[in-house]
DNA sequence: CTGAAAGCGCTAACAA
DNA sequence: TTGTTAGCGCTTTCAG
């Protein structure tokens, strides 16, 4: 497995240029201040002429750090993680650090062991995406494992307890929730009915909760999976009872289905049947009819993640959150249920 | 920034724990032949007790392989490139290889260097997941600087030149574009007409050839970006013309995007205008009506360029392809043309 | 087949 | 403010 070695300018080259020792050039790249501003100036020359970059292998393996994040989730094409992963990468980038990426099955079940076996080493920098039971779990024996070096995004099934921990980057689901299910509600539907994705608590706890403050029956929540089909079963299934008016949906794909199985069922959208996604997907707005969604930012978070991350490895306060808010954004697919004629 | 450094365990404490030098447990955790067959047990046997795992860096530093791939990519969230990336992803990890992204920006310009800057170093074995002009331009400078380390997915706009090139795995986009093409005009309609992704020449090509074979009339592509708003901006205008009866678009966010321009326009799809897409995204199957469109293996792409990537730095020959052929998905937006009363 | 010596490129501690 | 000396954990020589 050769990778071709030409021997790269290193740090000695660079300090023989500039007629230094290769500590004062190690300084200079470690932006250490005790460099007098004519050496710091001499050796960027030097650097610039040699083309020096620094070896991230070496610089970590020296006690240094390895600049590099590992993030952990379960499925790249989910709009929302992927997102995130982007978000990540971006304000990683920006700050010299690598990202790496492991999925993770979430069919598969893992040991504490074989999560932190996807890290570089113990107490590798990390950010996991956690999102479902899998990713949840990851989560916790992360956190457990080195709890000073994993951030997370997302939330999973953590609910409330999480909400002011210090390791947990989160936008307020809960509380965007129950605003659209408020919105369905005022539009004059006696109910709303919920398609869960897997271990998002905050939007079922949302909804829930907005329910009862309206004094409205809490009908069970259908559980999916992330699929599009496993939406449309289930609201198939939720079809059959006539009185079925309004579904909120975990997120856009499944709000997908469930317009697919009104189709199928026979029942117009939004005149017989509301409903309202989550994440406000690229095409969620092209849908016919466009699909009243919650705007999400994602990508704000992964960043958000990022810089929290971070701060605790530099020892640094907490960053002041730098994301937008949930929205709830109100299109088509949402509307005062038709009268029935008994 | 301080990454916790409890001290590992290291091939030193090994080879005491086994009895023997720690050049021979080197020699252990690299499969080497020269090891006698109980030495290689008793190894085995400390490194088990002692959970010791080989520091990744060391060894790249000393001259090993640092078992990192870095895959280029201009956007984690279009279906195409995440599940790619997952393909590659589960190869690499199941090789023992970290995967690193970077993401690069579509509308930014990047000079050669620019992209070398974001490997590791010279020679670091990556992937880029070409399906732009950036990203295209990204594979050329890779291919260019280091040809033994790069591969490529995806195509880009290199249509047939590479086709055969031992560094690009690809599928056969070229073959179902025209095989959708043909199955519009099988239905009846006179010419087709084609909504572009950026630079995906092969797609654009089929389409030509099979209008070309079939001897009708090759109308002017309509240039998108990868958005589903492009597409429908760029639908509202073909729609002025009421002779467009149906458009192949280059993915199938942009087909959702036709579809709603129909609609806007006041056309039934596929009664007015048949409308196919490209990718079989999950919700493809779930539209309203259910999007004809061309589905294709893109985790298997990636797993293949992971291990095209690997037969290169091991010198390998090159591992024949395993994933899916494309193939075409007739749903329901597609269906002979309405006939018009003239 | 096994061991000993010499680095890979860098940072950390210390000394000047 | 700068330089010197030791490693980090491993692989590559080269000797046994």
């Amino acid at each position: 497995m050769s990778t071709d070695r030409p021997r790269r300018v290193n740090i000695v080259d660079v300090a023989r240029h500039a007629g230094v020792s290769h500590q004062t050039v190690s300084r200079v790249i470690n932006d250490s201040p005790l460099v007098a501003a004519a050496t710091r100036r001499k050796v960027q020359a030097a650097i610039e002429e040699l083309g020096f970059r620094p070896n991230r292998l070496a610089r970590a393996l020296a006690g240094g750090t390895a600049r590099e994040v590992t993030v952990l989730t379960t499925d790249t094409s989910l709009y929302g993680a992927s997102e995130t992963l982007s978000g990540i990468e971006d304000a990683a980038r920006a700050a010299g650090h690598t990202v790496s990426v492991s999925v993770m099955n979430p069919d598969q079940p893992y040991a504490d062991a074989d999560v932190l076996a996807r890290l570089p080493h113990l107490g590798s920098p990390a950010i996991v995406i956690a999102h479902d039971a899998t990713t949840t779990r990851a989560m916790r024996a992360l956190r457990a494992a080195q709890p000073s070096t994993t951030v997370a995004t997302g939330g999973g099934d953590l609910a409330d307890e999480t909400e002011a921990a210090d390791w947990l980057v989160a936008l307020d689901d809960r509380a965007v929730a129950a605003r659209a299910t408020r919105h369905l509600l005022d539009l004059g539907h006696a109910t709303v009915h919920y398609l869960a994705i897997p271990s998002k608590a905050p939007r079922r706890l949302g909804w829930e909760q907005a329910l009862r403050d309206a004094g409205r029956p809490v009908p069970p929540p259908a559980a999916c999976d992330w699929s599009t089909a496993s939406a449309y079963h289930a609201a198939i299934g939720l079809l059959e009872d006539p009185d079925v008016t309004a579904i909120l949906c975990g997120n856009d794909d499944l709000a997908v289905g469930a317009v697919r199985a009104a189709h199928i069922a026979g029942r117009a959208v939004p005149g017989d049947l509301s409903v309202v996604g989550f994440d406000d997907c690229p095409y969620a707005a092209f849908q016919v009819p466009a699909l009243t969604t919650v705007g999400l930012d994602f990508r704000g978070l992964g960043r958000g993640a990022f810089e929290l991350l971070r701060s605790k490895l530099d020892g640094a306060p907490r960053p002041r959150p730098t994301w937008r808010q949930p929205e709830l954004i109100v299109r088509e697919t949402s509307a005062p249920p038709r009268n029935r004629t008994e």
